[in-house]
DNA sequence: ACTCGTGTTAGCTG
DNA sequence: TCAGCTAACACGAG
């Protein structure tokens, strides 16, 4: 399930394979998804135009879109077209041909053939191939214009002097603040629980606790799990996470691992080294 | 039958 | 108004 690494892998493979085919029609009829939209309103704003370039910020992805008509030149361009993942979501892109290339959610865990009912958000192209938001729990969501002045700066590109200045603000537990994308964008539940480990800090130590150099700590430790998470394409291999399950043992020290709620999320973290705060 | 969850957000409280 | 917390959302998996 997807989190910053996963969904850039969505975003590259929306850039190399979907983007210039022209839109000829839109499956928006799931009014959950695409909320507050209303059935159509998709198909309407995108039909005739094609995807020109693939962002992401965060867990947000958004598409810029062409003008109707660019056979003069470029004429007024489309809105832009913003696509979430949510918990179980993956982007599905298929070629004139048939062949299928999807990235996003793992496709191996739940090792199920895609159910065409889960489709729940669908471009067709003129050439014949598609893309969709293929999502079980629809959670993910389809949005025009979507707001990312909500969003704080991408985990990837946050500077030290910025990350000091977002994290320590307020008293709130730190793996909730990690986890509020308003601050950071892109960091989820596993990759939280993954920093807070090898930065060795509790979760729940509120942030007004954390000195400069536990920051600074903290900082290290996002860009090292981020590179190693990014080069294996998700989160999901990272070393923390095998011992998140009952009898677990710190891969590192080999203490039991503890699980509990904070800031209202499944955490994992090790009873010896994570035991106290700074 | 029942609980949980790799995410977001509306709504409440102080 | 802001920071922080909780429930709700939807639905498959264990």
């Amino acid at each position: 399930m997807p989190e910053l690494p996963e969904v850039e892998t969505a975003r590259h493979l929306i850039a190399d394979l979907a983007l210039g085919r022209r839109i000829v029609g839109v499956d928006d009829a799931d009014t959950f998804v695409c909320r507050p939209h209303s059935p159509g309103e998709l198909r309407d704003a995108l039909t005739g135009r094609t995807l020109t370039a693939a962002h992401r910020r965060g867990k947000t992805m958004w598409c810029e879109t062409s003008g109707l008509d660019d056979s003069a030149g470029p004429g007024p361009r489309g809105p832009d077209l913003g696509i979430h993942l949510g918990m179980s979501g993956r982007i599905v892109v298929i070629a004139p041909d048939g062949w299928v290339a999807e990235g996003g959610d793992p496709p191996g865990r739940d090792a199920q053939p895609r159910k065409a009912a889960w489709d729940r958000f669908t471009l067709e192209f003129a050439d014949g191939g598609r893309m969709a938001l293929f999502d079980k729990r629809r959670l993910g969501r389809i949005v025009l214009n979507p707001d990312l002045d909500a969003l704080g700066p991408d985990a990837e590109e946050v500077t030290p002097a910025q990350f000091r200045a977002l994290i320590t603000k307020g008293t709130i537990a730190v793996k909730a603040r990690l986890l509020d994308q308003s601050k950071i964008a892109g960091i989820g539940n596993l990759l939280a629980d993954e920093i807070l480990w090898q930065a060795k800090i509790a979760p729940a130590t509120p942030v007004s606790r954390l000195q400069r150099k536990d920051a600074d700590r903290l900082y290290r430790a996002l860009r090292s799990v981020l590179a190693a998470a990014t080069a294996q394409g998700g989160a999901h291999t990272d070393d923390v996470i095998a011992a998140r399950r009952p009898g677990g043992s710190c891969p590192r020290c080999g203490a039991e691992m503890v699980h509990g709620t904070v800031g209202g999320r499944s955490t994992w973290w090790c009873s010896r080294e994570q035991a106290a705060w700074p």
